[in-house]
DNA sequence: GGGTAACCGAGACGGTACGTCTAGTCTTTAA
DNA sequence: TTAAAGACTAGACGTACCGTCTCGGTTACCC
């Protein structure tokens, strides 16, 4: 279970030009505030509650946080920066699985995640993020970087796991696998929010996984 | 069968506030311009080609078309409904179909005119289209009721039409089927637009109806 | 007294290029529709009463009189025009003076008619009017023709005839008597219209015509 | 003496909606640039030369001073203001008067004063800012304040003074003075601009002021 | 404990696009 | 032929944000 990290801003270091420096470590000057951080986060997830990630501005977010807008843009290179770290700071959005007593139960435990943090509010700034990723290429990185891809390759773990120890289809693509797995999840999620309910969050990951079983 | 309907500007009258008149018919004053609306539908596609739906700009497109920007909010409630008449008025893009043997074929040969269409250009456009959806109520409006919902509807029909004839799994929700049969290519169209490839076009349509087959 | 006229709509022969043609003269076709010359009239006066001559616009007037904006600019080259044609077509607005028993008194007479006709509504959309014509030629020669010129001309010939009777000082230019008679009334009517009351009138025209006197 | 007052952008402080903050003093923020002050009215200027103030529009003045609109619109409320602005930065047209040495002298002065001021191209601009004036409300404000009210208070003041030395009648109202000394002035510069020349320079004045005089 | 470096808020800057409005012209059918 | 209706191109309006910049002022570390 790949556990790549990403984007996400935790080391109080400015965004770089990526221009390579050896050893730049030195921290002088004065710290990055801890308030000021927070309040631009709290502001974002209070502002996403009345509007979409696209009417978000950053503006808006500065003024609510009572905040420059220098600060947002030296730390955060974009909207979807902001929003994706705002999203990751609520608590409880990052609740660990308990052990599997094996793959096909780790990839049930996965999509039930899943489904859970798509739920809600939450769902709908998660499809927005992966709308503004479709034309922004840095968008893009950040989305993949700090969301998808991790959940992509904890799942394919499983699935690769699961196709070693015979519980799926070794004749599968990996790939495809994910696909056929997640895909109707956030179909469902783009296309008809509130269906992605309980019952489907009881129903889908059994079936689902039932598709990929040998 | 299908559900065409949806908003597509065919008729020429201008978007209406809806408020019901009773026979208004009588086609008074200058006529809508073709030239003008080919000019604008022209325009927007040559610009897709060298940017997204939300780089795009109804200035943009009024100046390529050497038009009003006064014609095109005359004719388009915003700029989702220009680009799904652009896209739509593509030659090709609507072929109908071969009669399909039974209604395992028919789904087949559904998905693989959607994997086609979603291919190329017209994919990301599709995608951009989709995502300016997520947020926007009225883009969401024109984008469901002229491209997803027919497209989710035939393939409805099919389902239930296969089920019927013991084809597939009676015991499958038609909803969650078209989400099993659908939200992997969206899936993979959003998130790795290159592997939307022609040995997927090929491979899934029969893996994916395998799925739902009794 | 020159009788200028001027623009002025009576005939109802549509504005022409100027190109002379040798007797067009046989009325062929529709006539002009004194129905929609007048509601175009009418509805002029009616907008000007809440708004002034140039936040009145073509269309509003069209719109209000249910007629083509064609119609009007058919007949009419300008705004101004328009305004100028409803405001001589209100009732009462060219009063014949009464005979005058000298020249000093014919310029109090034609003075205080002057006053009078700038007071109250009239005055401001005659300010308005004069105001369009600093920076449009057009409305320039609309305005001096219909309205400035036969009125300043009136008294110039008053003023020479009072020069040549001795009344008047004879080596007062014309132009400079037209001046002190007149540019305070349009100064006050520009610079502070309410004082251009019924006190004004009664004693302006009298201590305006001493200063010209021999 | 004078009444200067007035709206005139000396102190850099963006328009205020007149809410009262006591001492709001500590100039936070990025300083007005200057630079881009200048621009605009130099830009304004330039433009003047060429057409009406009522052609000239905001975005051209912008795109010629290479400055944002944002920029004029932050520190003007509207086109008179800019304009108005724009015409008292040209240097030379705030000459301080000689001394007189006596009101009659004075008020000679002022007058010859006011037609240099009028003549040329700077005439006509403040013929169509008196104009803009006349129909809209913002525009008058500007106008009366930063133009007409403090060179009528002028004039006012020295028909006062003269009125108590014994130059100039008693019985005459001092509005009425006003209207008799300046009404001509500004008829002529809107009614034959061209009029207004060397020739009147010199001999209005003088004619003027007798016509008052005791 | 003074210097210095990086931070902070505030807000002005040059721009772009928005959606609305009006000007003046053009194109149709009906009278 | 004119009238009405209303579409057409063109372009200004005033607003909202973008991402950058420039101030005065505030911490921290380092000598």
């Amino acid at each position: 279970m790949t556990q790549p990290a990403a984007y996400i801003n935790d080391e109080d270091t400015p965004k770089q030009d990526s221009t390579l420096k050896v050893v730049p470590n030195t921290k002088k000057g004065r710290p990055r505030s801890t308030k000021s951080k927070n309040a631009i986060l709290k502001a974002t997830n209070s502002l996403l509650l009345h509007m979409s990630v696209q009417e978000l501005s950053i503006e808006a977010i500065a003024k609510k946080a009572k905040v420059g807008k220098t600060t947002i843009y030296r730390w955060w290179p974009n909207k979807t920066a902001v929003v994706m770290d705002a999203l990751i700071s609520q608590p409880g959005i990052q609740s660990p699985l308990p052990t599997p007593k094996n793959n096909t139960e780790a990839i049930i435990m996965q999509l039930d995640k899943l489904i859970r943090m798509l739920d809600g509010n939450n769902g709908e700034t998660i499809a927005q993020l992966f709308s503004e990723a479709q034309a922004d290429e840095k968008a893009q990185k950040i989305f993949s970087g700090t969301f998808l891809t991790p959940l992509l390759d904890a799942i394919e773990f499983s699935v690769q796991e699961g196709q070693k120890a015979r519980e799926f289809r070794g004749s599968l693509d990996p790939k495809m696998a994910i696909d056929l797995l997640c895909g109707p999840i956030f179909f469902r999620l783009m296309s008809r929010p509130a269906d992605l309910n309980e019952e489907f969050r009881e129903t889908y990951p059994k079936e689902a996984v039932r598709l990929i079983s040998a």
